[in-house]
RNA sequence: GGGGGCGUAGCUCAAUUGGUUAGAGUACCGGACUGUCGAUCCGGUGGUUGCGGGUUCGAGUCCCGUCGCCCUCGCCA
């Protein structure tokens, strides 16, 4: 053997045990902490496994004269490599916070594989460092166990959900990242194409249209771990790169797609995270969802639902409750048991301003007591107008009454936020239970206010729930899709539906969308010249594989749980991305750009 | 594009109404120490207060602009 066997590996940071006492290995990794009492030196030595401790002292450096003036040149996160001997720490010295606690190794020879700078910020599990600043040096936080777990469990999920679709029968195809851009939906990025002047490519947003080529080419069952882009602004649970476990089923209805991905959830998050989920899951009508939580993605951890009280607001002296009903509007309460004396004047104003930013003019409220109705409502809710809203929200003395007025659409808004927000406030969200659903029967189409056209809501795709419906222009509010939402902890995770099929429909799609004949041979033609050869029924679902890893870990943002994400500006402050590029590249794209920039075009 | 928060030592933070030489913990460097595990004890280095301008006798602090990060509304079929 070469020189390279003997500072290899026999074990690593994680695995020893007393059941390994008297073994001679050889450990590498990285030094996590170091503690020099003279005569006597620990070392803890860390690698993606674990962490083991490392002791020297003079006895033991006999064997070796160099090794405690190597030891005591030692600073964090150099990389070393150990060789000694599994020795037990004895009862009264464990620690029993590391699976390797009860043993350590005693050195008798170090090998100093590389040297560290002293890094930005110290790698210890909680972070104390900023994240613009663990960005930056993203391979350093990489280190810290959190994000180890993360990328751990997020890989064992991604095999689990692997190998539950590979047995269902699922072909992992890969579709092009360098495909068309459509002017529908988020915003594209591009890439343009040095062979094809002036001609663009564009990232995909989802496969979407290549899924569905697959089921027209009968390949029956489609899956890809696929990355999607959306040139879009972030937020916490937004990347502009994004993973989907994308799947497409055919010869299928809405239930082969659900009952397959409820059997996909729970193996999922059962084999990656150990997480237990209850089937079957709920099933919301978009309407009902919309109308009991306020939201089309219910957080189900807890009830407090949206209480109707429109028909007692009809006859009030109270002319918020009057004048909303009277305008066409409704009027819906919300009640929080047992909150009346958690919610002073102040933090009440404060609810009024979180409603405020979701379109809300104000926030109604009451509390109840034993004489009845107690704050901003008692006036006009006294005597039996007070008993009788009393009866209807079922509250008790000691309960907390909010009320929103306006149009349906505001109040379903802003309950609905309020409603999440009370959740959190009142420590009603159990962070360790996971309560998922489905939200079907979207509606198909909405109307966009700003052009003053109908858009379709979900994707051009999803087929209307009544097969043959005639006129989309008649009664358009009402028409429903063959869509649906997998939610969880109220957080969307999925989106999928049952696919147009049939040319004819598609077009007629289109056509009431004001997409031109024109359009829709440029954008989609391949599409729809696929469907003439005959496209078999099918549907499929995309699901949010970094949304789910964020929840199944509790994590704050999805950037938690990607291993280089970007800031909310979509830069990426370690790879400094994106760059500029030098004048010949642009010159061979025939490329000029516009944007007024006074940095150099290195 | 709009709103909000933050920016002071390598890191995390403090600094009274605008007032002396901008401090602490930690990291780092040096020393001591034979059972630590956030080791401990002693000593030390370390600052363009994000950047630019303004007001003032005097600015970390006030004003204007700008940059960066985070949250959020719009946006995200």
């Amino acid at each position: 053997m070469n020189e390279r066997a003997t500072w290899l590996r026999t074990h690593t940071c994680g695995e020893l045990t007393l059941a390994d006492e008297g073994r001679e290995v050889v450990l590498n990794g990285w030094i996590e902490n170091h503690r020099d009492h003279g005569q006597i030196v620990f070392l803890d030595l860390r690698d993606r496994y674990g962490v083991t401790q490392v002791f020297a002292d003079q006895d033991t450096a006999a064997a070796d004269d160099g090794l405690f003036d190597t030891l005591s040149k030692l600073g964090s996160e150099d990389v070393l490599s150990i060789r000694g001997v599994v020795r037990s720490r004895g009862a009264d010295k464990v620690n029993k916070d590391r699976s390797t606690g009860e043993i350590e190794v005693v050195a008798h020879s170090v090998t100093v594989l590389s040297e560290a700078e002293t890094p930005p910020f110290e790698i210890v599990d909680q972070a104390e460092a900023n994240e613009e600043l663990r960005m930056r040096y993203r391979y350093l936080d990489l280190r810290r166990r959190p994000l180890v777990e993360a990328m751990v469990k997020r890989s064992r999920f991604v095999t689990a959900v692997r190998t539950f679709l590979q047995d269902h029968g699922f072909l992992d195809i890969e579709t092009p990242i360098l495909t068309k851009s459509t002017p529908e939906g988020a915003r594209d990025y591009l890439v343009p194409s040095r062979v094809h002047p002036g001609k663009f490519f564009a990232l995909p947003q989802s496969p979407q249209i290549f899924k569905q080529l697959c089921m027209v080419a009968g390949l029956d069952r489609y899956y890809q771990i696929a990355r999607c882009f959306r040139d879009e602004d972030l937020r916490a649970d937004r990347q502009p790169e994004f993973t989907q476990i994308d799947l497409e089923m055919s010869f299928v209805e809405e239930n082969d797609v659900l009952d397959l991905v409820e059997g996909l959830v729970v193996h999922s998050m059962k084999e990656g995270f150990g997480i237990e989920i209850p089937r079957p899951f709920p099933r919301f009508d978009f309407d009902d969802a919309i109308a009991r939580y306020g939201s089309d993605k219910p957080d189900l951890r807890f009830g407090m639902e949206l209480i109707d009280c429109t028909e007692l607001a009809k006859k009030s002296d109270f002319k918020v409750f009057s004048a909303a009903v009277e305008t066409g509007g409704i009027v819906k309460g919300l009640l929080a048991e047992g909150a009346a004396d958690k919610f002073s004047r102040k933090q009440i104003d404060k609810l009024t301003e979180f409603v405020k930013g979701y379109g809300a003019k104000g926030l109604a409220w009451g509390k109840v007591t034993d004489k009845g109705v107690e704050g901003a409502i008692s006036k006009f809710y006294g005597g039996d107008a007070g008993a009788e809203l009393i009866a209807r929200m079922g509250a008790k003395p000691g309960d907390l009454m909010l009320f929103g007025a306006d149009s349906s659409k505001v109040v379903h808004r802003a309950l609905g936020e309020l409603r999440v927000q009370l959740g959190e406030q009142l420590g009603l969200r159990d962070p360790n239970e996971f309560r998922c659903c489905w939200v079907l029967n979207f509606p198909m189409f909405e109307f966009n206010d700003d052009k003053g056209i109908w858009q379709y809501a979900h994707n051009p795709f999803s087929a209307p729930v009544d097969w043959n419906v005639g006129d989309f222009g008649v009664d358009t509010e009402n028409i429903r899709s063959r869509a649906y939402d997998f939610v969880m902890n109220g957080w969307e995770l999925g989106s999928g539906s049952v696919r147009i099929h049939k040319p004819e429909l598609q077009a007629r799609v289109f056509d009431f969308l004001g997409i031109s004949e024109q359009e829709q041979r440029e954008n989609f033609g391949f599409v729809l010249d696929a469907y003439q050869y005959g496209g078999p029924p099918h549907g499929g679902i995309a699901i949010g594989v970094d949304r789910m890893v964020t929840l199944a870990l509790a994590r704050e943002s999805i950037r938690d749980v990607i291993a280089f994400p970007k800031t909310a500006t979509a830069y990426d402050l370690m790879a400094e991305a994106p760059g500029g590029v030098s004048p010949e590249q642009m010159a061979e794209l025939q490329i000029l750009s516009t944007a007024k920039v006074e940095e150099d075009g290195e």
